[in-house]
DNA sequence: TATTGTTATACTCTATAACTATA
DNA sequence: TATAGTTATAGAGTATAACAATA
């Protein structure tokens, strides 16, 4: 949230480290567990602030988002995919629901199940939350090339999954 | 790998996308903020699995480490690289510090800051969970080789810093 | 007057258990 | 008996404001 680089002195590179480069030596600077829980903080804090916008954050736009897939995921398979209890998918689901942008269906497979789906408002609503994270990413990764950002993509998803 | 469609109830999550493959093409797998975010989730977790055997969690390893450093960092320094609340530093230092991990001590150029450096018993500790954690991290970067965990880590340090 | 560390407080996130309705 | 969703609640993590000591 605190991003506003106030009264840093000149030398500030907006990079979040101002002042501590003395550290960037440091066993712990070198642990890719470390760097990858600072990379995805300062991308959280960064699309968190561009979706504020939207009224939206990243967590809900990532429900939103396979909400808009067209695969009708369960509540379940969304908290399975997302990493969240079903207790918490409840709460975003009712979330977006109140906003119209996703509707409840009881799955016919299985009547205990409801599937998610984007409404028409909610499908107008990803499309331009995912603008402003596009655009956000860019910023991110404004260190990184076309090619290198390929490179970060693929080695991440071998871990992710 | 993450292939295996295992019938295993959803005790423990090794791969943490059992049964979902479906959404794997989905625009939001793709993109780098949210496999960065699950990244940092699937090692945190690991990580502070493996660490409970010390009675550490990352985010205590991490101050912990820079008091080993060495380079005797101010509380305030402390937040700035952890990216942490002054408060929230408090807290962690207070926790180091009565586990005897860690001193206060009075800066001479500044007596309103305090320097952090560990102790001989934090040092041994702090070795312990450096052995620990690349354990860790050799885990859950099992499915990349070594060249690719070189990549990954100089890619992460043009984001993170 | 501004800053470091501290305390207190509130707010968000996450985790757990119990309940319902279906299977 | 087991599972999907729901509710309530407690715990951890995070953010904000006020204060004392020092600059």
């Amino acid at each position: 949230m605190s991003l506003s680089a106030a009264k840093t002195p000149a030398t500030s590179s907006m990079s979040g480290a101002e002042g501590v480069e003395r550290f960037l030596g440091t066993e712990l600077a070198g642990q890719v567990q470390f760097l990858t829980a600072r990379a995805r903080a300062k991308g959280s804090a960064h699309g968190n602030q561009v979706l504020a916008e939207l009224g939206l954050k990243v967590r809900q736009y990532s429900a939103l988002s396979l909400a808009a897939s067209g695969l009708k995921p369960t509540q379940r398979e969304l908290g399975e995919f997302l990493d969240l209890d079903p207790s918490q998918v409840v709460a975003l689901i009712d979330f977006l629901e109140r906003r119209g942008a996703v509707r409840r269906d009881i799955d016919p497979r299985d009547r205990r199940s409801r599937t998610i789906m984007a409404t028409d408002e909610g499908l107008e609503l990803h499309e331009q939350a995912t603008r402003a994270l596009r655009k956000s990413e860019d910023i991110t990764l404004a260190n990184l090339t076309r090619g290198e950002r390929e490179q970060l993509r693929a080695l991440l998803v071998k871990i992710a999954f």
